[in-house]
DNA sequence: ACTGAAACTTCTGACGT
DNA sequence: ACGTCAGAAGTTTCAGT
């Protein structure tokens, strides 16, 4: 964990906001010069605080209609078993993100598609054949009450 | 549905990659003069088809260390419960994204937060007493396979 | 529609406080 | 640690093809 001043708080929270702002427009922000909201941006990437940056993509706009969270139940635990699925997660560009969980479901993936075509093909046709793979839920997104995940930075303590 | 080409895709791929990319190394990207991505750019994100930019912070290194799933069930579907709800979503930080969804549950919510106090407070002292929740089942991630969600523009026709 | 050049803005390193 | 300044780099508008 690393040391954060105010400043850098501010810093993180406007660039969360909006990762394109100038070290101009964080200055004016948060209260200090230009070439030190450089140096201090320059620091927090340096530092890996700031992981990257990224442009938001309209998902609706460029025609995928549907997200879908799909729960997955291996079929044994082994150490094989879970390197042959995470290979097939990795292969799969229609599965935006994935994690291992605690709970009744082994894995949950959340899809991206153009419809429900798309959804039944990856579900009946790349997951449920797997080897790895003994069990499939699928839920799907109806609507999003809050996305765009920012950290609550305002509740860290200087 | 916007009508893109070849060109806009490779520079929407690209700034999903990097949002701080510049002009001019969108230009040695793709093929085209600073100048012409700049228009680009600026048409691609006046349609919305870029939603925005965002820095990515580390979580973890800022003191995050849990990442949880959480299911919640409603007590009744009628719009005033479903209102006070998302009200209460919109409320809470540790929240970063909620979906309501087909399925068993009515909501997933995924939440940041420091401990596992931090999720047992949310849970028992948040969710759980709030007048329109009925049931709350919570998966803590223990592994993040697949994160950064990228939209496959690969899979889309010119 | 695209390029290239010109005017303007922003970045970043050196220096002084 | 911070601000100022100046040269370098990037951006965007406009004319030209």
């Amino acid at each position: 964990m690393v040391q954060l001043d105010t400043f850098d708080l501010k810093l993180l929270a406007a660039l969360q906001d909006d990762g394109r702002l100038t070290n101009q427009q964080l200055a004016d922000l948060i209260g200090l010069s230009a070439s030190q909201c450089s140096r201090r941006r320059m620091r927090l990437e340096e530092e890996k605080v700031i992981s990257g940056y990224h442009a938001d993509l309209a998902g609706e706009v460029l025609g995928f209609e549907l997200i879908a969270f799909i729960q997955i139940t291996l079929a044994t635990h082994s150490p094989d078993n879970a390197k042959k699925f995470r290979e097939l997660v990795g292969r799969v560009d229609a599965i935006q993100e994935a994690y291992s969980l605690t709970g009744d479901a082994d894995y949950l993936l959340k899809a991206v598609l153009r419809n429900l075509k798309s959804l039944s093909d990856i579900v009946n046709n790349v997951l449920m054949p797997h080897q790895s793979v003994a069990h499939v839920r699928s839920s799907i997104v109806l609507d999003k009450l809050k996305e765009r995940a920012k950290l609550p930075l305002s509740t860290i303590q200087k």
